[in-house]
DNA sequence: CGAGGGTTTGAAGTGCATCAAATAGTGTGG
DNA sequence: CCACACTATTTGATGCACTTCAAACCCTCG
């Protein structure tokens, strides 16, 4: 069987037939930025394979103000862990770079789910990476201030196996939205990515990013973290 | 097979063969407050009961500076979810309020999820509920200030059943470590729990809390949530 | 070239943290 | 039962980080 999905996490050892059902009942679309796919209470018929684009995870109030909880790139899923709950996502999901985007009746996976064991362990595994994650966010967000956030997010983006060499960062979406990921004001991200510049010597162009190194953006944000630098996952 | 485990949630109908070999590696300590169980990065080979007491889940940097995750109350578990990832605990775990904890050996639970899909199913469930509530605890975090967040707090303490009628709520462990829970510092916590007297009326003894309604409290903290009122589980 | 969104900068305000000290509460040994 | 020691909590004063509001700037794209 032939699916994108074969390709990634829960799916990788999964049987043929799964794959087969799911791409019949498959369905792709081509998002402009600003498409919202689903919002918080939506009752929950599908899931969301990101074949191309951004797609931005959040909370909101009815006043507006939005929690981003996070901003996934090509090659991951959404949306499936409203299989376990009340029947409604507990997120809102909208397109934040033009994307292309495949979604899958959860009701197929649900099944297997409860046949094929090895799905189940594997869906697990994914689960289990994704709290830990989120584990992390929240010590971030309440220990690191704006300038060590920033720099543990250019850190997650650089390739870090020759951490004593010159690299170069592409912020992979607009810095507005970095900065809302991150859980701060686009104005706040400026001045403490300006800041960045004075404390370990990083140089800003647009958004491309350069350092010499990255020992001193490991020593500025990774002290304030209670993991230790080559971040797990 | 008489166990504990019986009653909560992963294993409320599993296999008694289960449960037996749980119990067989069961050991059962009653620790004082302060005593640490195991603290991130330690190799995980067992998974917790809480018989009795509170259980502070935490990360903690190098120069002490700590993100209080969750407290846990007697009646569940903890640590199981090291299962899925590399052999090391990702979190810190100390009683914070006298309990008895009894702890069981992780392979045990391994093996078994792979065996019985139901399990399985069950676990994938807690760890889903899990994830939500982290999903809210960011958003928490990032939009509500700090006497929205306690007033939050204190909605959920409250039994909701009647919402106009006199409520009266008890701290379920000192205040330092409920700001810690929140996110706060505990200045803070005292200076914006009296701003709540004001704002809604709350009238506070000690670690005894009384409002006439829960009304005021309702539309002053859940206006900066994305939930609606009776906040799913 | 001009419109509009993203980004930066400035000025001012706010909420929370920090430091310091007073007060209340709790358990201990005499 | 009291005095003491120790911790939890509150209160005050001050500082800092981030937000907010406003405006300028820059860049891209029609």
């Amino acid at each position: 069987m032939h699916s994108v999905l074969r390709t990634i996490k829960p799916f990788e050892a999964c049987s043929d037939d799964l794959l087969s059902l799911l791409e019949e009942g498959a369905h792709e679309q081509n998002c402009p930025k600003g498409k919202v796919l689903f919002i918080l209470g939506d009752e929950a018929k599908r899931f969301y394979f990101i074949k191309s684009g951004w797609v931005k995870i959040f909370r909101e109030t009815l006043d507006g103000a939005q929690a981003v909880l996070d901003v996934i790139p090509h090659g991951h899923i959404f949306g499936e862990d409203a299989l376990f709950g009340d029947g409604e996502y507990d997120y809102s999901a909208e397109v934040v770079e033009h994307a292309d985007i495949i979604s899958y009746p959860l009701f197929v996976l649900k099944e297997e789910l409860s046949k094929d064991n090895d799905l189940a362990l594997a869906m697990m595994s994914v689960m289990a990476r994704h709290r830990r994650q989120q584990d992390k966010e929240i010590e971030h967000r309440s220990i690191q201030n704006a300038s060590q956030r920033i720099g543990c997010f250019l850190l997650r983006l650089a390739k870090h196996d020759k951490p004593d060499e010159p690299v170069t960062i592409h912020l992979p979406y607009d810095k507005t939205l970095v900065a809302a990921r991150l859980g701060m004001q686009p104005e706040t991200f400026s001045r403490a990515l300006s800041r960045l510049k004075d404390k370990v010597g990083v140089r800003v162009k647009g958004a491309t990013i350069e350092v010499d190194n990255l020992n001193g953006l490991i020593e500025y944000s990774c002290s304030a973290c209670s993991a230790k630098f080559p971040c797990k996952e």
